[in-house]
DNA sequence: GACGTAGACAAGTGCAAGACAAGTTGGGAG
DNA sequence: CTCCCAACTTGTCTTGCACTTGTCTACGTC
């Protein structure tokens, strides 16, 4: 604070997250160069990269020698998100997505969600996932229902969960196993009953 | 000009990737040779390469030596892929994708694994997911002892399961639901014990 | 001391161009 | 029909150049 004078690398950091905030530089893409960024602002190069590693220090940005910089986003959320909205993947793909709820009520939960959640009162919802008609997957979902207030059921149909709750996810762990397809799942899912499955746990 | 430098051979995949979204490729079709396509690019064969194996990491497109490069699967089993080669995706984004295998050795199956896969003579693999040295994923794998043959542990390390397994997915389930976070877990991943975490099961 | 400019060098990356090996395909000779 | 060969293809290596970040030294300013 006694020392508000303009630092010039500072001032130029704030200047590049600006740009960053505005979009100009989008998630993942390169930056300009340090000597490009040195000719921009008329300072040397030495202090834009201070200002860019003072950016790389607060994660907005990273680095790869002999490639150049880039914005950076967080990958653990970014991947998490990617992985929730497989649709999104889809849609990329030109691919149809659609959403179709089977179930949706409030139920009390089985004992392993329970005991995580902290409430047996959850909302269920049963979805079926469709890609250009076709079924894919099976969707269940247990939300609390101190969540479940600002859901409606054509907004679950309509987008994802993930995007839904105001809730970040900490962390992520992944089992892979397999089972058999129940009766009621092949006949959704258009296959023959007991076909081998992949099983995927998320927590 | 203010605007991003943009990598010539990310751009070229970009421009494959739309094609063959728009369906100017279609499935299983074969692509133009990769000389054909650097004469259509103006860029050295070296380059379009690039883009096509990173469009291979990717699992949109595969190729044969001598025959050339086709468009890989149909979307929805390519979807599946692409969930199961998360890393893909991280790669694309420029961050380091690590594998450290934890364990690696053949057991009995647990019960509803042997249920579907016919035999109790399985291999597992558990696995520790890191994106730039930060752990996101702990991964288990069991494999049929018959399938487990051509996989060696600095196979897996390097790449994904379903590169190597020489079968093709029929159909998937997908259960997402929450549980505790185990204390060996929450250590590997290095997050507070009993963090809430997403369950998903993918069959 | 902290901050700034200027310059130099090493190491890594992207790309062009070329060469050769190895695989596939298709046609022609026998 | 089988066999062989030419014309493709991808897979892999090299050399060279331009450009980038990573790191360092030297010097000036406050």
């Amino acid at each position: 604070m006694a020392g508000t004078r303009d630092v010039r690398y500072l001032a130029i950091a704030d200047a590049l997250r600006a740009r960053i905030g505005d979009d100009e530089f989008r998630a993942g893409r390169l930056l300009p160069s340090e000597s490009e960024l040195s000719k921009q602002y008329g300072a040397s190069r030495v202090t834009v990269r201070k200002s860019l590693e003072a950016l790389r220090d607060q994660g907005l940005v990273d680095s790869r020698q002999g490639f150049g910089w880039f914005v950076a986003a967080d990958p653990l959320r970014q991947t998490l998100g990617r992985l929730g909205t497989l649709e999104g993947q889809l849609a990329e793909g030109g691919v149809n997505a659609e959403r179709r709820i089977i179930e949706f009520g409030f139920v009390t939960a089985p004992r392993h969600v329970a005991a995580v959640l902290g409430t047996t009162a959850v909302l269920q919802v049963r979805r079926l996932n469709l890609a250009d008609g076709a079924p894919f997957a099976r969707v269940t979902v247990w939300v609390p229902d101190d969540l479940a207030g600002e859901l409606s059921r054509t907004l679950v149909e309509r987008s994802s969960f993930y995007e839904n709750l105001p809730v970040t996810l900490g962390g992520a762990t992944q089992t892979i196993g397999a089972t058999a397809m129940s009766e009621a799942d092949a006949a959704l899912l258009e296959v023959p009953i007991g076909s081998p499955a992949l099983r995927c746990e998320r927590v």
